[in-house]
DNA sequence: CCCGCGCCTTAACCCAGGTCAAGCCAGCAC
DNA sequence: GTGCTGGCTTGACCTGGGTTAAGGCGCGGG
């Protein structure tokens, strides 16, 4: 077993047999990036996706109008991929970049379904990914309902502490909706606020 | 069959054995709501959720803070239920409330549970489930992320046109993230512009 | 060493939408 | 009918964050 820490990671989400991690291992390849490199590109088939082994991603959505925002961060141990493109089966419009020197694991969508295939416990794990991602998305939508960008800023450096000091700022405002500028500011009022 | 439409619906997401479907309406009950009803309120256990079959639903979420945003609409043929908090197995954070008379074709979490596992498809008609609320959530954030609330309301109509006239203003309001006056003066400016 | 570039900040000005308050109108109870 | 209540609008005023443009600063390459 190559990767036995994202095994028992796998593994606390649906109960996953080791032979049947064996097999992924068996079809899965690393890729190594370098910083600023795509691991997709808009356009692309969304046919792969990929687990971190090291390195910090950022999964880009470039709007038509050319403005870019930013819909996840991933870091060590997550899933990296145009989640909702390869669920339409329609090519990504997701840029998905590596923010520093990387290494993933990549899975192609077809060996994927042939491992489904192979045991049910694929389809629960799947089942489980998508269930986490919901979860995820949810809580975005709350925030942007609920939270002005300022409290937006400190949820997201809570949920978040190991991205500190791993990407640049400009990417954290386009996280949170807003311009580089408008965070800058927000910082400098909490630095006079409270010190 | 009770429910041939329901069956068909729910058939095209996942394939599903009519046998199935039959011990399932076997376990579900009808639920008749009034106007203002509530299916589901902030405390209770997420334990159940149900199949709309008339009338027209509002997910709002209390927050701590007293404002009320809200999640979604739900009409025929689509799904209510506190589904994040199912799935954490927390209590529902969740108001579901009745816009109209409403019927409704409820399903307790233990029975659902009893179905999957009798049969791979209802695990797999989940998975279908998780990856569709996946879909409507990003679908949302992107909206945030790119579109001003103009846009967003643009886009609700475009979406949601089935709702029209059965939904109060200042809800579609609290849909879009703002207030009931914003969302006027949004209206009255549009009427200005174009006739 | 200097230059250029990428990243961040600051300032001036602008505007969408929030807040508060008044008012309108339709529907319902009495 | 009168009056109340709930849903919507309107106006005056305020504010968060957008836009534009001008630096500042650190760093890599020549």
């Amino acid at each position: 077993m190559r990767f036995p820490k994202l095994f028992e990671r796998l593994a606390t989400l649906a109960p996953l047999p080791p032979e049947e991690w064996a097999k992924a291992e068996a079809v899965a390849k690393e890729q190594s990036l370098a910083k600023r490199e795509l691991f997709l590109r808009p356009g692309d088939a969304a046919d792969r996706f990929a687990v971190v082994l090291q390195g910090v991603f950022r999964g880009v959505r470039v709007s038509p109008r050319g403005g870019e925002s930013i819909k996840a961060f991933r870091a060590e141990g997550e899933l990296i991929g145009a989640y909702a493109e390869m669920l339409q089966r329609r090519p990504s419009m997701t840029a998905i970049e590596a923010l520093e020197p990387s290494r993933v694991l990549v899975f192609h969508a077809r060996d994927f379904q042939t491992l489904e295939q192979g045991h049910v416990c694929w389809e629960r794990l799947a089942r489980r990914v998508a269930e986490q991602h919901f979860l995820l998305k949810e809580r975005r939508e709350q925030e942007f309902l609920e939270l002005s960008a300022e409290e937006r800023l400190v949820n997201f450096w809570d949920e978040h502490p190991h991205l500190k000091g791993r990407i640049p700022q400009r990417d954290v405002a386009a996280y949170l909706g807003i311009t580089e500028v408008g965070l800058s500011r927000i910082m400098s009022r909490r630095r006079k606020r409270s010190g």
